[in-house]
RNA sequence: GUGGCUGUAGCUCAGCAGGUUAGAGCGCUAGACUGUGACUCUAGAGGUCGCGGGUUCGGAUCCCGUCAGCCACCCCA
């Protein structure tokens, strides 16, 4: 029979790779909680008119990239690309708004039909914030300041990119500055390039074209044309941020493709992440929620991408999740086998974080030996024959190689208890190898 | 959607001017060592050479298609 694999980019997560997923998430739920955001969860589909509303019918996404389909009742859904438009969507569903400001995150996955690379996948997944109701530099600081803290604990090394784009007086404004500033030298461009000259002349702005290059560096800026109150709150949040002691550069380069982004966007990124440099992007939405047919309501959030953070946590090195822990209870023999679950499963009970490790096969010592330390067990509890006949158990520390032997108790409590007790007074850090 | 590179054992890979039974290292199983993990030695299991077609007396090797992985473009997390 024909092997079925997984589908093109998406990926299995298992152990010891299930680990460092868990760790992070833990990590990003911990902060998020720190800062008052609460977890919002919303359902993987939506319909597709959802996205072509929120994201924009134009951009990438929404033109080329939307798991779609038509399910059995004639209705048109698509797989979340992205989760801003969906936790806008729930938000006014329920009327959350009504309640004042709201500040929600998100832990999932995303879905996007592109050809998988470096650091982008089918299925990928993302950690984001959104904040409603506060218009003001304040909302941008914080939630800036909140992705910092997921970079800074984790010791990444990025580097964060600022801009504004302006709102929806003055971008209109920028778009044809610069339309009419590379139209006259459109043959210079490179061919892509000419394309968003039409298309979107900010894109021209990331170019990755060495022949864009000198053009770029001298077109008028996004910040030479803001407006005046959208330049007031960009010079607000730089301010902030400085008084917060957070680096970043500005950059007018930061473009953003999504339709819904307003003044402030930012970027985190990282120069070892191949052609996916970004790990982390968001910026401001006031125009969002009103499009999406709620109270206008001012938005600003982010979403970071899980594999690329990982990716980053990967080439740091100095992972935890090999440190051994645990007790390996090995029997030997079938009958010493068939005695020792009462005691395996009263150690699971009174264990606690320790984890209590069983193999049921049948083998001689040096294999359970060589599983239990691939198992990264700590230490080893030992019961075979000659135990049973001396009412014993063997307790073995797997790091040092040293062993001892305990009384076996009629009541599984009390070996287990002894066995634990033991376990807590080794060294919590193995003894280097020899 | 476009382009480049790559698919051989559980893992990492060799083999490819087309030629008898497809190899290595690691891992796995058993033994030397009748209950102690390293090392060593011995034996063994494990492969429709991604899949399909073609050329040929003969294809892992050449050609075409397809699927998948990696990398880049477009774009994004």
């Amino acid at each position: 029979m024909q092997k079925i694999a997984a589908p093109r980019g998406t990926a299995d997560i298992y152990p010891p790779e299930s680990e460092r997923w868990q760790a992070l998430e833990v990590c990003v739920r911990a902060i998020a909680r720190r800062y008052g955001y609460g977890e919002i969860r919303t359902p993987t589909f939506e319909a597709t008119e959802l996205f072509v509303r929120g994201v924009g019918e134009t951009t990438d996404i929404v033109s080329k990239e939307m798991y779609d389909f038509v399910d059995k009742g004639g209705r048109n859904l698509t797989l979340r690309p992205e989760w801003t438009a969906p936790v806008v969507r729930a938000l006014l569903e329920h009327n959350l708004l009504a309640a004042g400001p709201q500040r929600l995150y998100y832990v999932g996955s995303i879905y996007r039909y592109e050809r998988p690379q470096a650091g982008r996948y089918r299925q990928s997944h993302q950690f984001g914030v959104e904040c409603f109701g506060f218009a003001g530099p304040e909302a941008d600081a914080e939630v800036i300041a909140l992705a910092n803290d997921v970079m800074r604990e984790n010791g990444v090394p990025v580097k964060l990119a600022l801009n504004s784009i302006g709102d929806e007086l003055c971008r209109p404004r920028y778009r044809r500055v610069l339309y009419e500033y590379f139209a006259p030298h459109r043959d210079f461009l490179s061919a892509v390039s000419r394309e968003r000259l039409e298309r979107n002349p900010l894109r021209i702005l990331d170019s990755k074209e060495p022949q864009d290059r000198a053009l770029i560096d001298a077109a008028p800026t996004m910040l030479e044309v803001l407006c005046e109150p959208c330049a007031a709150h960009f010079a607000a949040v730089r301010g902030l941020l400085e008084g917060s002691g957070i680096e970043f550069v500005v950059d007018p380069g930061v473009v953003r493709g999504l339709d819904y982004y307003t003044r402030t966007v930012f970027e985190f990124v990282s120069a070892e992440l191949g052609a996916q440099a970004t790990v982390c992007g968001g910026g401001r939405y006031d125009g969002l929620v009103g499009s999406l047919g709620g109270p206008p309501t001012p938005g600003i959030g982010f979403a970071l991408g899980l594999e690329r953070f990982l990716m980053l946590l990967a080439k740091r090195g100095d992972d935890q999740s090999d440190v051994p822990v645990g007790i390996a209870v090995i029997a030997l023999g079938e009958e010493a086998r068939w005695r020792t679950v009462p005691l395996i499963a009263t150690l699971r009970r009174k264990s606690g974080a320790t984890p209590i490790l069983a193999d049921y096969g049948e083998a001689k010592i040096a294999v359970h030996f060589r599983r239990a330390e691939r198992a990264n067990a700590r230490a080893a509890v030992i019961v075979g024959d000659d135990e049973l006949a001396r009412g014993e158990v063997v307790v073995r520390d797997l790091a040092a190689r040293a062993q001892w032997t305990l009384p076996q108790d009629p009541s599984a409590d009390v070996t287990a208890q002894a066995v634990l007790a033991w376990y807590a007074a080794l060294p919590s850090a193995p003894p280097a190898a020899a």
